[in-house]
DNA sequence: CAGCGGACTGACCGATCGGACAGTATTGTC
DNA sequence: GACAATACTGTCCGATCGGTCAGTCCGCTG
């Protein structure tokens, strides 16, 4: 291990903060805080604020272009099945940089390792796009991600019922995107 | 006319910004600076930050508790049909507070029309849960909700089209929110 | 023209921000 | 125990934050 557990917990505390509080609403010494460190020893550990947030999100980044490049544009149904399933997981195991990637991105594109995942982004929606080109698909599209992202990451800011990481909250997620993120339905 | 035209204005300004950078993240000298006015006159207008929120979300709740209200709870097809499109419609006049709401509401309980508007969508999240309870229902809710503000919110950051407020967005949101709110898919 | 009230501003305040830096603990190695 | 290297901290700095206040500008009314 060339990073030693305690920057790990670091790059958690802060995701947890820059995502749910803003970037520009979270500050050095409420990390340093909740991390049990003095604002001194994060910038030890991390040159800059910035820094930090790069750390933070890069492994989320790295795994958003692994599973981008597993996108079977073409593939049969099974196939697609089965990267729908990939895809849950990965909101599941990053939700919190995803989060952020959506609601913050904008404003972070100075940052590389963000302006490296919107364009992941973005090539994602227009590879789902290009299957079925239309606006309602691409609605779906944006629906299912912003949908499910937020569903994993804010949804005890309104629903007084905490929705644990079980398997029944997966499951459901997974029949949800999956309905969307198919070709248009038939019937309306 | 009690409310002069440009404090209407500044409201509009300061939404898109605290809704896009983030309440922490926007200062009363951008939002002045976009209005063209200093910063002194923001506070000659509202007496605080958080007051200049707090109106400029004020409408976006008293619809919202107004749309809340009106929801059908065991009404016919047609009566929810109806509904779902009430719903859409006042996402898009009022998406920005939408997702303002979804974003930070935790972080800004201390507003009032915010705790109002939070407790309002819980309200309707549990109305919603109540028809069919069930894990399911609360995430095709969630998705629903958060999918649709973002989309027409955010979707400029990785999506390189823009979504423009045409009756195509219209159609498709309705078609895409509508299989979603309806009762889980009865195949599985 | 006097003057009055609302719109607006620049100067200023204390607090907090991100960050620089010198110095102190702590740790592992011989 | 000597001695680095690493982890960590307190102090200080300039910039910026939200907010106060005294005063200016301007259109309206008498």
């Amino acid at each position: 291990m060339t990073v030693p557990s305690s920057a790990l917990a670091l790059q958690r505390i802060a995701l947890e903060q820059f995502a749910t509080a803003g970037f520009g609403g979270t500050s050095l010494g409420s990390i340093a805080q909740a991390a049990g460190l003095s604002k001194s020893s994060v910038l030890y550990h991390y040159e800059s604020k910035e820094a930090l947030l790069a750390a933070a999100v890069q492994p989320a980044v790295d795994a958003l272009g692994a599973l981008v490049a597993g996108y079977p544009g073409d593939g049969n149904p099974d196939e697609h099945d089965r990267f729908v399933e990939r895809f849950i997981d990965y909101l599941f195991a990053h939700r919190l940089a995803v989060h952020l990637f959506m609601n913050q991105g904008r404003f972070l594109q100075h940052i590389e390792p963000v302006a490296t995942a919107d364009a992941l982004l973005q090539r994602f929606a227009e590879a789902i796009a290009d299957r079925i080109p239309g606006v309602e698909d691409r609605i779906r599209f944006g629906v299912a991600l912003a949908g499910a992202a937020y569903s994993l990451v804010a949804a005890a800011n309104w629903s007084s019922e905490e929705l644990a990481d079980t398997d029944d909250v997966r499951d459901a997620l997974l029949r949800t995107v999956s309905s969307l993120l198919s070709s248009s339905q038939p019937a309306r």
